[in-house]
DNA sequence: TGATACGAAATCGTATATGGTCTGGGCCGA
DNA sequence: TCGGCCCAGACCATATACGATTTCGTATCA
């Protein structure tokens, strides 16, 4: 199914593309014959194509009424966030004694133009959400555990369909993160010990969950109840 | 397919039980069609049994070349107890503050349970795996996050295939174990940071895992390479 | 003898067909 | 008017059928 060519897969991008562009909104019901139709292939691949998207969480399923595209609460971003900082910290300190000179400088450069996006009269989160997730790769890439690293694959994959990018929301937390970065290049380039490694890479994503929680917190209820600090709990205070 | 009733979950446990068994060894073809007239239904609904194998990573999967039980080296085991480490530390971390006197004196009464299987003259390993599950589940149990409450069933569920139960092979482990579970409870009871609770769930899990990787050196090079003491780091030294 | 090409068997991927289950609307009685 | 029953339509789950792809044995040729 994995593999191109064929209509399963055809099927999943299809469906999985009208999702993310948001023509597919929550509640939408996947009739099985209707899209085989309209994309001119059976019911079967079809199917196989929307159990897939099952198991990423993306649609809901239940036998003998169908598939709904998933309803994404308010939560779900923290809850993936959250997931992510875990995993992610974790990769990013296991691959950490493994990065080359090569890995940091490449790393550094990647933050030399997310730097320089800020800089721009028109800053465009979506770029910037680009060159965070290839700086973020190169750090984790070398993350031995197989597991692990698939998590963190998923984790970003689901966090597309969740917001393209939040950074168009917190414009504030993207300059912070630049400099976190640079921070963590250097926990790195010290050698330090793998759990510093893995709270600080921790801390930075749930840096950006919090901003964006507060932000959200101030839209709806004007005073915003601003979250604590980054905190390696992966908690915050309830309000 | 993951309800009851349908024939693909027929399939499903039909596949996974040979599996786990050992009757299905890894590399053994499964073959739709021969699969599907032993259980006497079509390859359809096996097919997709097969697509929820492969998701779970017992099987592996070629387009137009079909499914064999997958090889685990020695590693799967390491990779994932690591994963589980991270994870249920987590979720038990996440977990901690939500759990009542009640939950706390269940797990107790479990831990009890796992203290007097020690006693016996005749250690039951897969009993006390049980009870372990038992005891982790109550603790973990009220993690808000429903990803990572998710990932930790996973690992357990991918654990059962992987070993039956490794407290076969260490049964000093086991005698630790109920120790160092008593010091998680009493870190839950006394309110410790969210961070303390993880990272003693970490190391928890973690020793189990060094325990049974020293095991298997010893098994391997007679003179046993013993690793460090369980580090939060979720690695270990090489040799 | 070894390499290559051909062809048949095995097996997969998908289409089509059919029976089963759920849902919603209309009819009937209170 | 309202509630319950029944039926028809919609849709899913699975069976069967068939073309497509891979694999492997065998024959042919250098």
């Amino acid at each position: 199914m994995t593999q191109p060519g064929s209509k399963s897969r055809a099927a999943y991008e299809w469906i999985r593309e009208r999702i993310e562009t948001g023509r597919f909104t929550p509640g939408y019901r996947l009739v099985l014959d209707a899209i085989a139709r309209e994309i001119g292939i059976s019911a079967v691949p079809v199917r196989e194509a929307i159990r897939l998207l099952e198991a990423e969480g993306l649609v809901t399923f239940e036998r003998n009424v169908g598939a709904q595209v998933a309803f994404m609460h308010e939560q779900e971003y923290e809850y993936t966030m959250q997931t992510l900082a875990l995993v992610e910290g974790a990769a990013t300190a296991l691959s950490a004694p493994r990065l080359t000179g090569d890995h940091i400088a490449r790393a550094r450069s990647i933050n030399d133009q997310l730097a320089d996006s800020l800089k721009l009269e028109s800053f465009d989160p979506r770029r910037f959400t680009e060159l965070n997730l290839a700086f973020h790769t190169v750090l984790f890439q070398k993350c031995p555990n197989p597991h692990i690293a698939d998590l963190v694959g998923r984790g970003w994959k689901r966090l597309t369909v969740l917001r393209d990018s939040v950074f168009g929301f917190v414009p504030g937390r993207a300059r912070e993160s630049v400099g976190e970065h640079e921070a963590l290049l250097r926990l790195i380039e010290a050698g330090e010990a793998p759990l510093t490694i893995e709270l600080a890479a921790r801390d930075h994503r749930l840096g950006t969950l919090h901003a964006v929680l507060a932000y959200q917190a101030g839209r709806r209820h004007a005073a915003p109840a601003v979250g604590r600090n980054p905190s390696t709990h992966l908690t915050r205070e309830q309000p």
